[in-house]
DNA sequence: CGTTAGTTTGAGAGGACTCAAAGTCTGTGG
DNA sequence: CCACAGACTTTGAGTCCTCTCAAACTAACG
């Protein structure tokens, strides 16, 4: 139940207790250890992952180098674009960096729920929504801001994340090399 | 009537006949000329706008450049992230690069429609869907592309726009100087 | 306490940027 | 119909940020 209630908080959405009953029928709570893989590359998987607590990182290979795409810490919902939009294989890994707590969250099923429950579809619609605004803002941070600045911007915006992720993890989300990165945090750039 | 059957066909959804007419009657068509200015920057727009022909550019200005943050040509929904999801005065411009017809949506509307009619509802997820796999794309591709990279997958992806935009409104939705682009369109880069 | 992965430091290279100037196109008015 | 102004594009030269490669250092784990 303490899920519904965050989620409620961060989409701010009042749920009727309806809809937080058929919320909690399709929601599945798991566990994770640290460095556990949660997603493989290659697979297709129709689920919306909710972080109750630790942090996940959405990974993949490019040229034999591990590229991070995205950091997910407690409230947020992982997904897989391709996977969950176009049911095709996912390119991302999907791993604990730390203990973490999962809610899974067949994406059929809740749309399904969204044609019975308007409180439901604002929440879907609302995720979707704000994955946009964070897809935006990353982009935005992208294209004009220094490797200085876009690490002083990642601190601020994701703190926990900025102290408990490895250096090399941080420095292919931010578009730099690791050795840039150290730079960076030593002061040299 | 016509731009809603281009609608179904590019979200792939079979709309009931009610919920044509639904469509219908919150869609306002109209008709812009050529580097005539949608919208402004600071206007908060309730409005999705589809194009049903012509070009739309959303711009801004960054340190008083001339900055392109997307091209939209026929079949596409433009809109302003946080005047939509945020309520917030929009950064970005809207103007038409050439003669254009456009339909706006109210997004009010629109979401009050998705209550009554699934079909609408799975309209308005789609188009969110697709703005975040495009998104993503774009994302992608200027993580790891050479500037001569993007502008071949630009051509690939929108031929159009390639051919009618200004090099230098491409060059800086690229994330290129246009003199860069200008090297790369010659092969020197 | 050794092995290994991860981080730091150093040196050199390169892609794209900036500034500047020349060249080209377009549209308007004579 | 031509000429010219202004905007846009091309070309050139020099600079800088970040990358790569390589080596030294540090930390974590068995």
């Amino acid at each position: 139940m303490d899920i519904i209630r965050k989620i409620s908080e961060k989409y701010n959405i009042v749920f009727s207790d309806e809809s937080k009953e058929s919320l909690l029928s399709i929601l599945d709570r798991k566990e994770f250890g640290k460095d556990e893989i949660i997603l493989e590359q290659g697979q297709i998987s129709r689920f919306m992952y909710i972080v109750e607590s630790g942090i996940l990182r959405q990974f993949y290979y490019k040229d034999g180098r591990d590229i991070t795409e995205h950091f997910s810490s407690e409230g947020n919902v992982v997904t897989c674009i391709e996977c969950l939009f176009l049911a095709e294989p996912t390119r991302l890994f999907i791993e604990a960096i730390e203990p973490s707590v999962v809610y899974m969250l067949n994406y059929e099923n809740l749309k399904n729920l969204t044609n019975y429950h308007s409180d439901i579809n604002m929440l879907l619609r609302s995720i979707l929504e704000y994955k946009l605004i964070i897809s935006q803002r990353k982009a935005d941070s992208w294209r004009f801001e220094s490797s200085h600045e876009r690490y002083e911007r990642f601190c601020k915006d994701y703190p926990s994340v900025a102290q408990r992720a490895s250096l090399s993890s941080i420095a292919s989300y931010l578009l730099m090399a690791p050795e840039t990165l150290s730079r960076v945090r030593a002061g040299v750039l």
